[in-house]
DNA sequence: AGCATCTTTGCATTCGAATGCAAGAATGCT
DNA sequence: AGCATTCTTGCATTCGAATGCAAAGATGCT
């Protein structure tokens, strides 16, 4: 009792508790008898904003140095019942756009002191896991970069797990979202293809069930036939490489007459589309064939494809994911927000006038 | 205290406890009260192998289901002193090795029952600052596949957290290791590329402090010494494709003679090497400079590059560090480990006969 | 000095699950 | 039936930090 009040303990008394500790992660309690103080008072020195004394808390910040003290993230998400974790949902060793959102993610997630909790989901019943997972976790938002169907969506939503699609949603469902509508980019390329002389295309879509690949193929339909009737010849792909090299394959047994400008849903498939054309078909892009896509992801940009390609802006959309997170959080009763970004046209040298 | 006693609730009560629950997460206190049984119970029946009857397991499964609960993963690890959580340090933008490495450790780890907490690291500043997020979340072990210095290394080992490192290594010291070391395969390869008429070679390091770089190298520079006192110019680079394209410029502004073959020490660096090559420099790949590199990630394989490489057998080794983690989380006091790998030479068509 | 106001501190409780211990139930054996 | 043994179950405590409340201390004002 006396010596819980004392302001210091006895030096003899403090290299006991060090040694005590030896071996063991220091708590709360092991500083504040080292400090002589509360257990409480430790845990307001390490809350910001707590009123604590300036002697307080330097008497505690050194007995915590000396026992190397870390707050238990743990033990403090139970009590707070906020985990400080966000489950990260993507998808993906076929389409490296996938690592350029997700290490952005965590890296915006770690400036707001988020921790980034990985889960790769290449199928719904991967993303069900995923969700379970999270759920047992406490995690404080899920950022779903990934499969997930709309029954799984209404279950976390019903658990009041704050949730935000990257490049994912469903039809006119309010969800949180953060994506990449690019609209007059794809209206600028398409005409300037048409300027250079392109008046047949092909299209390798993404699969029928990704709204973000409909969106694109929307933008560029519309695009082509408000010009004029415009050839237009569609493929599926699944978003990979091999899947574009196998739709330049087909797209030229379908075609009546050869497209002179391919447009890929996204950069893998245009790598692949590229490079079948070069190498398998013996077609010389740009010159024989222009071909186009969207993401604009760092390979995109290597010499052998210099893809002209609508960039998404991934940092700034990460950001934005991650504060919707954390406004989430922190207001769980908010509405659902739709936050749109514009596409950049990047001009590399895969598109050339027609011959 | 009666209600407690009875083997099953009433109805009415029932409902009751399942409204009350309505918009809170189910604790395992709301399962017991619903199933009529104690909360140890309830503890009991989710921890495999523990004595149960099937009976009130069967009883308590049904309350569980009804309530949708889950274990609260969170009270668990304080209790415990298991987090199931594992930190993984990767670096890396520019090298995309890495998002390989980190999807399939994840997918390993996920299928012993541990989650993967995100970090990325460029530098040993990072690294310090996800060591110390790390500790805070009480994570059962560290796989770094990225900058982490001694010393950083030592206060982990104090703490008794263990660490695998993944492709990195310190000189001599004894830590959990999984690498790959491809010596049968660079003789192999060399010995092809002599066999070719190859005698002066180029190399493109990595940096000097990478122990897997240096590695590498040596075994290279035996290997070429070995057989005749070839030519050997080295030139150092980053592991990124961008590095590459500029130490193919270097050497070729350096070399006396220009190389006829280049063995670059990663897949990226090969990559920017042949683009430099055949876009800027002008020279054919494999006709007039032949290229070599490790790694083996995915896009060495697209047909821009078909890089002869030596592929590390990364699913393996991501088993083998999940493995050691796992291992060492239940036995923490056994000794350090290394498991090295064999590498596979896969034959692409970036080399050819000297001309 | 005396009183009011504001700040600082400690006490006691809480979060949700796991577990050692002992009591109680079930089973087997003579 | 009586006793010993094994299996089930509940009680009470624990993990480590956060926090509402009240007491104690500090400060200002008259």
């Amino acid at each position: 009792m006396a010596s819980n009040r004392q302001k210091t303990s006895q030096p003899d008394e403090n290299s006991k508790i060090v040694s005590l500790i030896k071996g063991r992660r220091a708590t709360s309690y092991d500083v504040a008898r080292l400090a002589g103080v509360s257990q409480s008072a430790v845990s307001r020195c390490f809350k910001p904003g707590a009123s604590v004394s300036q002697k307080m808390r330097d008497r505690v910040m050194k007995a915590a140095e000396q026992l190397e003290y870390r707050p238990n993230a743990i033990a403090r998400g139970l009590i707070t019942q906020r985990s400080n974790l966000v489950a990260i949902l993507v998808s993906g060793r076929l389409n490296l756009y996938y690592p350029e959102v997700l290490f952005q993610l965590t890296e915006e997630l770690s400036k707001v002191g988020l921790r980034a909790l990985l889960f790769t989901v290449e199928s719904e019943d991967d993303a069900g896991m995923a969700i379970e997972q999270a759920w047992q976790f406490q995690v404080d938002g899920i950022i779903s970069a990934s499969h997930m169907s709309w029954d799984q969506y209404q279950t976390l939503e019903k658990r009041k797990i704050p949730v935000v699609f990257f490049n994912r949603y469903f039809l006119d469902k309010p969800i949180n979202v953060v994506h990449c509508y690019p609209a007059s980019q794809v209206s600028e390329i398409i005409s300037k293809l048409q300027d250079l002389g392109h008046r047949k295309f092909a299209l390798i879509r993404g699969p029928e069930s990704n709204m973000v690949s409909r969106q694109r193929c929307e933008l560029v339909r519309e695009r082509i036939r408000s010009v004029r009737k415009g050839n237009l010849i569609e493929v599926e792909g699944d978003f990979s490489y091999d899947s574009g090299a196998s739709a330049l394959q087909q797209i030229l047994s379908e075609a009546a007459a050869r497209p002179t400008a391919i447009i890929c849903i996204n950069d893998m498939m245009a790598m692949g589309c590229i490079d079948e054309a070069r190498s398998i078909v013996g077609l010389e892009v740009p010159r024989e064939l222009s071909i186009i896509s969207f993401d604009g992801i760092g390979m995109s940009q290597f010499a052998s494809y210099e893809l002209t390609t609508i960039r998404q802006p991934i940092g700034r959309m990460c950001e934005a994911a991650v504060g919707l997170i954390v406004a989430r959080v922190e207001r769980p009763d908010q509405s659902n927000e739709k936050r749109v970004f514009e596409g950049a046209l990047i001009e590399g040298s895969s598109i050339a006038a027609v011959s």
